[in-house]
DNA sequence: AAGGCAATAT
DNA sequence: AATATTGCCT
């Protein structure tokens, strides 16, 4: 309690001595790297066929920073919200400007047939409430009573990552479509949308991986993650996690799989290398030192997940 | 009721 | 092709 950081205000005010107290003894903004360079020089990217990643702009920078604090207070808002206040909505940073064209990944959940721009369901419960910016729109159309037909939800990139999220933090045995569709948090979003999805998230999985290995991998899949923290919560489910720290969204089960299999336009055509020698190793099981590792989900949606190299401590 | 899964429908 | 539904089990 007490005192509230604003993650979404802070800035840098230059060099003055007023730091927060958590900033005391972390490295002065002139000591690192700018993340605008290239972490990875070009030839050493080529020499080990990775392709070289695309050079940061400040806007990309910028962008990224934000997901990063979408991401923390989307996995943290429960402590969050428990302190009361406003409590800073997940997703919704306003893209300020529309920066490069081809770059807009942050595109609303929207169902089929709508306008893009969401609708923002008002709810008054006051502890929870749903990502407005994966937030559906219709769901009312003319939901009078009869029809609420609802059209057909469309997974969207940011939709699907949210999933996968969800099911990497449950661990397959909690992914089940009611707690996924609960921890998901998504106005509108049915289980049996999440049943569906999930059906198909798990034919593909299990296809790209003829993993005949009768012995080892199996026990991986059947333990149990970060459950724990998050389970409860029936109405309102807020990601959390065990101890207060904050949780990237790492500790996966498993790694989402790369399927080769064409989808939804991404906005950026992004071909991000594939970690290279991929050909039939075990999917699983190696949640290792990575600290960044780019891959594709399933459906050609591009993922970068930052694996904080000494995460959760034990 | 809730899951899982295959088949089928839209 | 992507989702939704349904049927049939567990």
């Amino acid at each position: 309690m007490g005192e509230e950081v604003n993650l979404t205000d802070y800035e840098y005010s230059g060099g003055n001595d007023d730091r927060l107290l958590w900033e005391v003894g972390l490295p002065d903004v002139d000591d690192l790297t700018p993340l605008t360079l290239q972490l990875i020089p070009s030839e050493l990217a080529a020499a080990f066929r990775i392709s070289p990643e695309l050079s940061k702009t400040m806007t990309d920078v910028n962008r990224a920073s934000q997901n990063t604090f979408s991401s923390l207070q989307r996995w943290h808002s429960q402590d969050m919200a428990s302190m009361n206040n406003s409590y800073f909505k997940p997703f919704s940073y306003e893209r300020t400007r529309e920066e490069t064209v081809t770059e807009r990944d942050e595109t609303d959940l929207i169902r089929e047939g709508s306008d893009p721009r969401k609708l923002r369901r008002v709810e008054s419960g006051g502890t929870e409430e749903a990502d407005s910016s994966l937030c559906n729109e219709n769901f009312a159309d003319d939901s009078s009573a009869k029809t609420p037909k609802r059209s057909r939800l469309v997974w969207t990139p940011q939709l699907h990552k949210r999933f996968i999220e969800v099911v990497a933090h449950l661990g397959i045995k909690g992914a089940v479509p009611k707690t996924i569709m609960q921890l998901m948090n998504v106005e509108g979003l049915t289980r049996e949308n999440v049943a569906s999805h999930l059906q198909k998230y798990r034919l593909y999985t299990k296809r790209m991986q003829p993993n005949e290995g009768p012995s080892s991998s199996d026990h991986l899949f059947t333990s149990t993650p970060a459950t724990e923290s998050m389970r409860e919560s029936s109405e309102g489910g807020h990601l959390r996690n065990t101890n207060g720290h904050m949780a990237t969204p790492t500790l996966m089960p498993y790694q989402p799989q790369m399927v080769p299999m064409p989808m939804m336009g991404m906005p950026n055509g992004g071909h991000v290398g594939m970690p290279v020698g991929y050909g039939g190793g075990p999917p699983l099981g190696f949640h290792h030192h990575y600290n960044m590792v780019q891959q594709r989900d399933w459906s050609g949606n591009n993922f970068g997940y930052y694996h904080p190299v000494a995460s959760n401590d034990k």
